[in-house]
Order: structure tokens, then sequence, then C-alpha cells
DNA sequence: TGACAAGTCGTACAAATGTACAAACAATCT
DNA sequence: AGATTGTTTGTACATTTGTACGACTTGTCA
């Protein structure tokens, strides 16, 4: 069943969180995706592989085979789902206003002095336009 | 069963929006909160009642009898929960790191210059700590 | 005081989600 | 070639989530 690139179904929570590491990592084999998961408790293989499976399905990923391993990568921009993502997520616990976020993160993050200066110029930007 | 005030159960996205809802309207009826959804196809009653009736068994809300009706309040800080819920999220979009998410909204938000100001003025206070 | 309207309560149910086993399979080593 | 080892595949299953019906209950108005 072919999918318009523009009606991709939901990523959950779970993997959203293995989509970004196949980001990460341009393409990357379950092995590697449990490896760069340092989780508590080591996440399991069989999970790892199902949600990359299932992010394949809905059409977020695809796979080449080589030697008898999978090895996937993104079949979709991450600045596509970012921006669906992130604009979900505002909707939902701000109602659609990005300020208050911003506001929060400003609040609550430690910045260094050049991610400062890279904020400011960008919102610079914005100000006159 | 009691609830030790920090463990809550994880909110779920329609939750989240009924949470918000009833933060906005300091306290609300099952009526209200369907008001104040204003959606395409307009929010069933019986659905929002199920959500906050959850919402309430997680312990996110309390309510008091008025007349026939439940009206509900929020039983948490919202400034608790959207900690959380925003730190869940850059976690497992991000990997954890704030700025990207700031220059993304930064990137896509149209500020007005009050907006502006206020957010440059947030950023200044932390470039001196 | 009885009917009506508005509300709650119990319950249901399909789909999505998180988690994972066991069997089959393929590359590789000896 | 046979054993070994890493991998995929099929499948499963409890829980959560989104959505909602119908029955019962309680103020209220005639």
């Amino acid at each position: 069943m072919v999918r318009k690139k523009k009606n991709l179904p939901p990523v959950s929570p779970a993997e959203t969180e293995i989509l970004r590491l196949v980001w990460n990592l341009e393409s990357a084999t379950v092995q590697q995706i449990c490896d760069a998961l340092s989780k508590k408790p080591p996440a399991n293989y069989a999970t790892v592989q199902t949600l990359l499976r299932r992010l394949e399905n809905k059409g977020y990923l695809e796979h080449e085979v080589q030697g008898k391993a999978h090895v996937f990568k993104a079949a979709v921009k991450q600045e596509d789902v970012i921006k669906r993502t992130v604009g979900d997520f505002v909707e939902r616990l701000f109602g659609g206003d990005p300020l208050p976020l911003m506001m929060h993160l400003a609040d609550q993050s430690e910045l260094n002095p050049a991610d400062i200066k890279r904020l400011k110029k960008l919102i610079e930007k914005h100000s006159d336009s």
C-alpha cells in the first residue's frame, strides 16, 4: 500500500526516539540503535527491532540488506517530521502559541554564550519582517 | 490508592489538551470544556467526560459537585506538568538538548516585537550566570 | 408532584503502543 | 559440510488510548 508522502501516520513516543537515532547515525542496524540507546536496563533487541519495523511500515524508514543484517535509513526529511511533531505538541500543551514554550525553554535551559548569540541573532532576524 | 505527588502516570495527548483547558479556565464543567474545545466535529460530550474522569483518576484533577454537575479543577501545578512534559518531549525528539528546539521555534514562529523583547531579556538574564 | 433536561456512571471496544519470545534463516568458521 | 552465531520473521499479548453508548440520577419547572 503506497502512501502519499504527506499523510504519514503518527509516530509514537518510543518510535520517535528510535527515529531520532537513525537520523543521527545517518544509517544504522538494529544493533547499532541498541547501542546508541544507552538505557539503564539496556534496550531489548527484539523491541528495538519491532519499532524499526513499524517505522518502516509507517513510511518513515527504509532498509537495504547488507550481509545478513538490515541497514535502516530515514525515508523522510527530519525537518518535516520535527515541524509536524513540534506543531502538534505546541497545539496540545500550549493551544498553539509557541511563545510560552520558548519562554519555558529560555528559562529552564543552561545556555552557553555561543548558543545565546546564535539565538539572539535568529530572533533579531525575525524582528524586521 | 493514594499516589505520591511526584509519581503521576503519564498524560496522553488527548488528555493533555483537556488539562490545558482546565488550567486556562481555572475550573470547568464538562460542558465548558466541550465549548472551549472548538473542534471541527464538535467534541463529543461523553468523550470529554471520559478524559476528565481519567485525568482525575490519574491524579491531575479533582472535582467538587455544584448543582448536578461536576466542576473540575487542577490538582497539580501547571508548571510542574509542563516541565516534565517538555522534558520528555525534548528527550525523545532531540536527545535532551533543548537548543535545537529553541532554534526551530525561533525560526518558525512569528513573534511580535513585544515577545521578542521579553525573550531577549530572558536570554540575557541567563548569559550572566 | 411528576415530567423533563442535564449530568454522571458503568461499561465497551477497536486500534495503537510497548514489550518480547521462538522459530526460521543465513553468513561464517572450522 | 556441519555447527555456530547473529539476524530477521511471525506472532503474541497486556495496557493504554480514543471514542462513545445507554442506563441511571438529580435538580428544576410547570
